[in-house]
RNA sequence: GGUUCCUUCGUCUAGUGGUCAGGACGUGAGAUUCUCAUUCUUAAAACAGGGGUUCGACUCCCCUAGGAACUGCCA
């Protein structure tokens, strides 16, 4: 048999880090098992529905390399499963339902309902949820209430007969048995809302059903409503599905991982530039693991190596440091080429580049490369590290050109020689060029590091900076000059000042 | 409150009755170095607690504690 997964969002937000992660462990689960993925869409609630989360959840599955083998039409590329376009499906079923004894229609209104929470929260009843009061309506008084509703325009909901005694028990993959009395779950849960959409639940267990699902792989939070749907799969007569939950993704207080922890969006990852594979690998790599040693997996590695057996029961700490790790250890792993080419689009965001980028952009930056792919963390800290490659440098605060313990007039000083020692420099080696600053240094009887601060600071306007003989043959010998000149003569001016 | 689930270094984890409890991130120290990084070496750091079962428990069972999720005409 082969197995069939999906990923089920709804699109009513940006892409979660934990909804990638389930959208991984079904492809990967999938794809290791030669199985098929589905992407069905679960946009039954219209209300909090947005396009702009439709195409977040597009452009993340793109940007991840997830692609999906089935779709409501023949033949590929696929347009996933759309809940909303299979509205008539559930309406069917749910009449079935109701039908077949199983399901009910409930005329309470939200009003009533709203006052039934209140007083269930002030502690006046020992009840938690709906009270069942349109469970057993007599035929008449249900007949009324239906006239009554047709004549105002309304439409009664559906709701699920929950037994009222015995228990359910699901079986998981993971954790194994759970037990359920069926007195502890959600009285009567509403199937089909008022505007005639189903709820998750229901719409769930069809589609699953439908589109012969035979592993459900969740987060962990549906554990509660297991029992419920296995219920549903009994009133309809079908085959339950494997499970297999997930242990959630949380933030460093233990909580779910939410927006106060840091970012949570796969869009916000992607526009702080990490690599989708850095992504993809750590996040799966949060409740699962290979073995004791290794945990550097390509995408296609995972395809043959994921497995649910490895999956671990306790929820798992999203780590943003390791994050940042692996990103860095992934932006290495890139030919300078390739690193360049993802580079760009940072670079334009930053006004550093055009769009093309011009053949002296590119030079720049194809210059720049090696000398910040070792110190990148995430794409998106480039353009700051080599603005000065592309803009000028203005200075306007000399204390910054002197260094730790250094004097106005030292640095003063060191900057009238570096202003000749830059002229030298570009007809020099590299090896000649450190002789002559030793040489200096020397002479001056401070640290080499002395004088590379200021000059440092000169060119590229800051004090931390890639290599600066390299830098300064990437920029050329007249903006280097040029540089060096303007900041002698600022910190000139600094010292006439009488500082 | 109720229900269910979870519990190995700060974090991610390996471990499946006998290990000096291993690795990685992070942290400390050191080396390399023109700053910052990178890289390398090294150190500290864990079986929640209590009972059993057993010749022997991190591993099996029970209890306690702690944490989390759920408790909607949202998914």
């Amino acid at each position: 048999m082969t197995t069939r997964v999906r990923y089920a969002p709804s699109p009513t937000g940006l892409q979660h880090i934990g909804g990638v992660r389930t959208a991984l462990f079904n492809w990967f689960f999938a794809k290791s098992t030669g199985g098929k993925f589905i992407l069905r869409i679960e946009d039954t609630d219209r209300e909090r529905y947005s396009d702009e989360s439709l195409q977040d959840l597009f452009d993340t599955m793109d940007w991840l390399g997830l692609d999906w083998d089935e779709g409501p039409e023949k033949g590929g590329p696929y347009a996933p499963y759309i809940q909303s376009q299979r509205f008539d499906i559930y309406q069917k079923y749910a009449r079935e339902l109701v039908e077949k004894g199983f399901a009910y229609e409930c005329f309470c209104t939200e009003e009533r309902l709203e006052s039934l929470r209140e007083e269930q929260k002030s502690g006046k009843s020992s009840h938690q949820g709906y009270d069942r009061h349109c469970r057993d309506l007599s035929p008449e008084e249900r007949e009324r209430k239906r006239e009554e509703f047709r004549a105002s325009g309304k439409n009664p909901v559906i709701r699920f007969k929950v037994p009222l005694s015995g228990s359910t028990v699901m079986e998981d993959l993971l954790f194994g048995k759970i037990t359920r009395k069926n007195s502890d779950i959600s009285p009567d849960p509403v199937l089909l809302k008022s505007d005639g959409f189903p709820t998750y639940h229901l719409a769930n267990v069809i589609d699953d059903h439908l589109m012969k699902i035979t592993h459900i792989l969740r987060a962990q939070e549906w554990i509660p409503t297991g029992p419920l749907h296995i219920l549903l799969y009994n009133a309809f007569g079908w085959e339950v599905p494997k499970y297999c939950h997930l242990p959630m993704v949380m933030g460093k207080d233990g909580q779910k991982l939410s927006k106060r922890h840091g970012s949570t969006s796969a869009r916000e990852f992607r526009e702080n530039g990490y690599l989708p594979e850095a992504i993809i690998n750590y996040v799966t790599m949060i409740g699962w693991s290979y073995d004791d040693k290794t945990e550097f997996f390509t995408k296609d590695e995972l395809k043959k190596v994921f497995s649910l057996e490895k999956i671990n029961k306790a929820p798992g700490v999203f780590d943003y440091k390791k994050l940042d790790w692996f990103n860095g250890q992934y932006i290495r792993k890139l030919q300078p080429e390739e690193l360049r080419r993802r580079l760009l689009p940072f670079l334009q965001k930053a006004k550093l580049c055009s769009d093309p980028p011009t053949a002296k952009e590119n030079e720049i930056l194809t210059g720049a490369v090696p000398l910040i792919r070792e110190r990148l963390k995430k794409l998106a800290d480039a353009p700051e590290m080599i603005r000065f490659l592309f803009e000028g440098v203005h200075l306007n605060d000399s204390a910054s050109l002197i260094p730790k313990n250094g004097s106005v007039e030292a640095t003063a000083g060191a900057l009238q020689w570096l202003y000749r020692f830059t002229q030298a420099f570009f007809g020099r080696s590299d090896e000649e060029n450190e002789a002559a600053l030793r040489e200096e240094a020397e002479r001056r009887g401070v640290k080499i590091g002395d004088l590379l601060h200021p000059l440092r600071v000169a060119v590229t306007g800051t004090a931390v900076s890639p290599p600066i003989f390299e830098t300064m043959r990437l920029l050329g010998a007249e903006p280097v000059c040029a540089r060096v000149k303007a900041a002698a003569d600022l910190l000139n001016a600094a010292g006439r000042d009488g500082n």
